[in-house]
RNA sequence: CGAGAAGUAGCACAAUUUGGUAGUGCACUAGGUUUGGGACCUAGGGGUUGCAGGUUCAAAUCCUGUCUUCUCGACCA
């Protein structure tokens, strides 16, 4: 096995092994502007591949894409104030028109509920229009201090979905539906295992009156909240006045929700599943399933690059052939720094016998087949590539997962593993406050379905809830 | 935004201490030989030393400011 020469040991520091990664698989570049990177074609590839499943999910559930305003007046923003509270420290101004100062200022959206709140008034006369469900694919802007590719930027690619309803039950079935969208796609194509749950008062979106979040672990230890779904209530309906007739004539309020992913889930399936020789793509998420690699240029061997391209067409298969000229070696280490799920090589050595021989990017197991074969074997490969690594990535974060009952315990494992601690949790905020000073772990998200047992992990007063505390992204 | 470190060719670095012709390796281009784990030979191309000022006969080098990146905090998705 060759030498990993330009990627950093994962385990000796896992934030310059990052970088490397995301820059070294051609995923981002940085540009010249704080916290906007550079998404380059395999990086976009990536995301692409995200959105289309994603998308197909959103319309199957009944969403419509829109497209709304990028900016936003301030006296709209202002409408909903502990919203624009929420969101004031970070929002980006335009302030003039060419050389000409604005009457009023915009801001750069940082997500958009003020802007379908005031479209939705306009849209939204009887029971006859809901549920609205509306989704929109946009950058937003949020003016971040700190910033790292895919996990923090200023500019943020994402969607959004908002959506309004009749009843409080339609909107709060919303929030949950989604949420279990977000948790399907995460699970079954990008193979990361995530943990849901109701967000703590502290922790949850400015505006809402709850949030549900996704929380991933990455390799470390440390929480990616890896997506949002949040419920309204008729809180923004009824700052902005939107009302319908119902069907005895009578005006109601209208229930809302909002919901998102970022690209940040690019960062997310990097460091799950990324290891020292770079990145791992799930099959069901990789722009590109198969990097052919021919050795050599023997007649048979461009014969058979041709063949199994045509075969690989037919099937359907996303395929690239790297016939750079280059040692086979360099095309390996490449490969497998962009992680394609599965690599081909023809060489005329396995030709001579008919063979090709097939590598597993996750396992780097090579697995010599018959070339007749190789073709009917992928679909099979891939779905054993698809379930080891959730797997893999399930009993990692399981192994990680720890429990306390009072203080002292979670002082030890606070201090010493990375990870995520589950403890019992009185509900006052006061409590969750220390543990972020003490630790810098915050509360991840409530635990619904687990017997409360002990009292508050901080105060030792009877517990209401269960949490998980983690450190974050 | 606070503390620290760093910015020289696409990348990794040298030259900075002691001011005096910007260099090496990889990558890139052309031709050739190669090809089963990061090839070799020959010949080339590529730089306002992050940017802006200042000091000086002379600045990559000294001074000031600024921008960007990284690490650790604060804040946040």
């Amino acid at each position: 096995m060759s030498e990993i020469k330009d990627i950093t040991n994962r385990d000796v520091d896992f934030a310059k092994w990052y970088t490397d990664v995301v820059t070294k698989a051609g995923l981002v570049d940085y540009s010249t502007i704080k916290g906007s990177m550079i998404i380059c074609p395999y990086g976009y590839a990536i995301w692409e591949s995200m959105q289309k499943v994603l998308d197909a999910m959103f319309k199957e559930t009944g969403h419509e894409n829109v497209q709304m305003p990028m900016f936003i007046p301030e006296s709209l923003l202002n409408v909903e104030k502990e919203h624009v509270e929420g969101f004031a420290p970070e929002v980006a101004w335009v302030t003039h028109g060419g050389t000409e100062k604005l009457d009023e200022r915009l801001c750069v959206r940082p997500t958009s509920e003020v802007l379908f709140c005031d479209y939705y008034k306009k849209i939204i006369k009887s029971y006859r229009d809901l549920p609205k469900l509306y989704n929109q694919w946009c950058t937003i802007v949020r003016w971040e201090k700190t910033t790292r590719p895919f996990l923090r930027s200023r500019e943020i690619l994402w969607q959004e979905g908002h959506t309004m309803h009749a009843t409080k039950e339609d909107a709060l079935n919303e929030t949950l539906r989604m949420l279990h969208v977000y948790e399907d796609f995460q699970r079954n194509y990008l193979a990361i295992p995530v943990i849901i749950g109701k967000k703590t008062e502290k922790e949850k979106f400015a505006g809402a009156e709850a949030s549900y979040s996704l929380e991933a672990m990455m390799y470390d230890g440390v929480a990616l909240q890896n997506g949002t779904s949040h419920y309204f209530g008729q809180g923004f309906a009824k700052t902005f006045g939107i009302e319908f007739l119902n069907k005895d004539n009578k005006l109601e309020t209208p229930y809302q929700t909002s919901w998102g992913v970022t690209t940040r889930m690019i960062g997310a399936l990097i460091m799950v599943h990324g290891d020292d020789r770079g990145l791992v793509i799930p099959p069901k998420i990789a722009p590109t399933k198969v990097i052919i690699i021919p050795i050599g240029d023997d007649e048979l061997v461009l014969k058979e690059t041709a063949d199994l391209k045509s075969k690989l067409k037919l099937e359907g298969i996303t395929y690239k052939v790297d016939d750079r000229p280059k040692t086979p070696g360099f095309k390996f280490a490449e490969a497998e720094v962009k992680g394609y799920p599965i690599r081909i090589e023809i060489g005329s050595r396995d030709l001579k016998e008919n063979m090709l021989t097939i590598v597993r990017r996750d396992t780097l197991e090579k697995i010599r087949v018959a070339k007749e074969e190789v073709v009917k074997k992928l679909p099979e490969i891939f779905e054993s590539i698809q379930q080891d690594m959730y797997n893999k990535a399930l009993k990692r974060r399981d192994s990680m997962i720890y429990e306390a009952s009072n203080y002292e315990e979670f002082t030890q494992i606070a201090t010493t593993k990375p990870g995520f601690i589950k403890a019992n949790w009185c509900g006052n905020e006061a409590c969750e406050n220390k543990i972020k000073e003490d630790f810098n772990m915050k509360s991840r998200c409530l635990i619904e379905d687990e017997e409360i047992t002990t009292n508050c992990v901080c105060c030792n007063k009877p517990a209401k809830y269960r949490l998980y505390f983690g450190k974050q992204y």
